[in-house]
RNA sequence: CGGGGUGUAGUGUAUCGGUAACACGCUACGUUCGGGACGUAGAGACACUGGGUUCAAUUCCCAGCACCCCGACCA
């Protein structure tokens, strides 16, 4: 991709209504555009990155059997009603027609998931099933903020599981928690696996949480590992000593970046979601639900890594593999051209900056904000066929041959 | 939903009871080219919307809307 033509321009100045260093720091660096209070476009370097979070979740999601669907957004008000939830779900988004006719714009699914599954769930043959989307959530949040991190309509990656008994769907519960912890690892970031309330459906659930002090969430946990509590539960305190020896608890706040239910037989009542058994008797399937927040998680990744001159996106996410910048200097104009085609070759995505008349400085402070991990420099000063490298999260820069640096590259 | 604040070129700001200035960005030409260069010449604003006060409102007052902050809320 050449950056001429990319569309969306790096800004010099923060926005003057946003805060939180995510929105600021997306807005800046042209990923990200407001439409109204916690409602962001996403432009193509910001689709990129929400893309390849979506698709490190779809892959995980896969690899434990789950079948991707695409659920409707616009909802059915009478499945809302039998749940109960049209009135008690706070934040549900109720839209009315031109005809009067009244929906629920979808914040989850499985007012609208569990109906279908009992259309095809008649016998425990059928059963377990793994549903996930990856689709738009909308939620009437009283108050928006913190940019991605808490939107009236965002990206999140919702799967459903159905088993023919409690045990069954423990044990997936078990499965997915492995998932998840490969999830936020591949994702590059550490997310703390946190007990919390159940809500109205059971006695507990699962946070993964990122340490961030610009979160809303708050966990007691230990820093060996064998303990985290979201504080609306914890009865440990703040400074306590670890059971297990490894020291004092600690208090942090977090951003929720994914939480699992075991929801048992909730839904599966409130729609007759039965199945026959081995003994042809009627029983209630258990489900599960584990949610994933992919534009928060985009939002907390910039959170967690920045420093004062932009992002520093971990590889995994970054909009492109490398930035490659070439300062202008008579007779270098097709050594630049020749290392964005070998690399491009080579399977790296590259974002060239090929801007002409724009100065050094201004092309290496557009990458430090643009934050991908790698910078690829083509100048008079490296000499033909050579690069200059330069990580994003380091300072040093080496030089050497277009082919080492696609070998270094590709590790 | 309570409390507070803000609304002026694409962006960030200034100004003033007499219809708006600066910086960045943008256009053209020239000089530059390794950490946000420089010169010259330009384009770009019904000052959020609607009322009111006034000879005169972007400025003062009221209402609405939008956005921001604190709190409440967050299955």
């Amino acid at each position: 991709m050449q950056y001429s033509q990319l569309f969306g321009k790096t800004k010099r100045q923060d926005p003057k209504d946003e805060v939180s260093k995510n929105a600021k720091l997306l807005i800046r660096a042209g990923f990200v555009s407001k439409e109204v209070s916690g409602v962001y476009n996403f432009l193509p370097l910001g689709l990129r990155v929400l893309n390849k979070i979506a698709n490190t979740v779809r892959e995980e999601m896969n690899s434990v059997g789950g079948q991707e669907i695409l659920l409707s957004a616009l909802q059915n008000k009478v499945s809302w009603q039998k749940t109960g939830r049209w009135k008690s779900f706070d934040a549900l988004f109720k839209v009315k027609s031109q005809y009067d006719q009244e929906y629920a714009l979808g914040p989850t699914h499985e007012e609208v998931l569990v109906p279908i599954a009992r259309e095809y769930v008649q016998s425990y043959r059928d059963l377990p099933i793994s549903l996930y989307q990856i689709q738009t959530k909308f939620r009437d949040e009283p108050r928006a903020k913190s940019g991605l991190l808490r939107g009236r309509e965002f990206l999140m990656k919702d799967l459903y599981s159905f088993h023919a008994d409690e045990k069954d769907m423990l044990k997936y519960y078990e499965v997915m928690k492995g998932v998840y912890r490969k999830v936020f690892e591949r994702l590059g970031l550490e997310a703390i696996e946190t007990k919390a309330a159940g809500g109205t459906f059971s006695e507990f659930s699962h946070e993964y949480q990122v340490v961030c002090e610009n979160g809303e969430d708050e966990i007691i946990y230990c820093p060996g590992g064998d303990y985290s509590e979201n504080v609306e539960i914890a009865t440990a305190k703040d400074g306590q000593p670890c059971e297990l020896g490894h020291g004092p608890l600690k208090k942090v706040k977090t951003i929720e970046v994914g939480n699992i239910f075991p929801l048992k037989d909730k839904f599966s009542k409130a729609f007759g979601l039965t199945y026959k058994d081995k003994k042809g008797e009627d029983k209630f399937a258990q489900m599960g639900c584990y949610g994933i927040g992919i534009s928060r998680l985009m939002g907390a990744i910039v959170e967690v890594y920045n420093d004062d001159k932009g992002i520093i996106w971990p590889k995994t996410v970054s909009p492109f593999n490398v930035h490659l910048v070439h300062i202008e200097d008579p007779g270098t104009e097709p050594w630049a051209k020749d290392t964005y085609e070998k690399l491009t070759k080579a399977g790296i995505e590259v974002l060239w900056d090929n801007r002409e008349d724009v100065t050094a400085g201004e092309k290496f402070a557009d990458c430090d904000l643009i934050g991908i991990p790698a910078r690829l420099v083509v100048s008079g000063k490296t000499g033909k066929g050579k690069v200059e490298l330069k990580m994003r999260s380091e300072k040093q820069t080496r030089v050497g041959s277009v082919d080492n640096v696609i070998k270094s590259l590709s590790v």
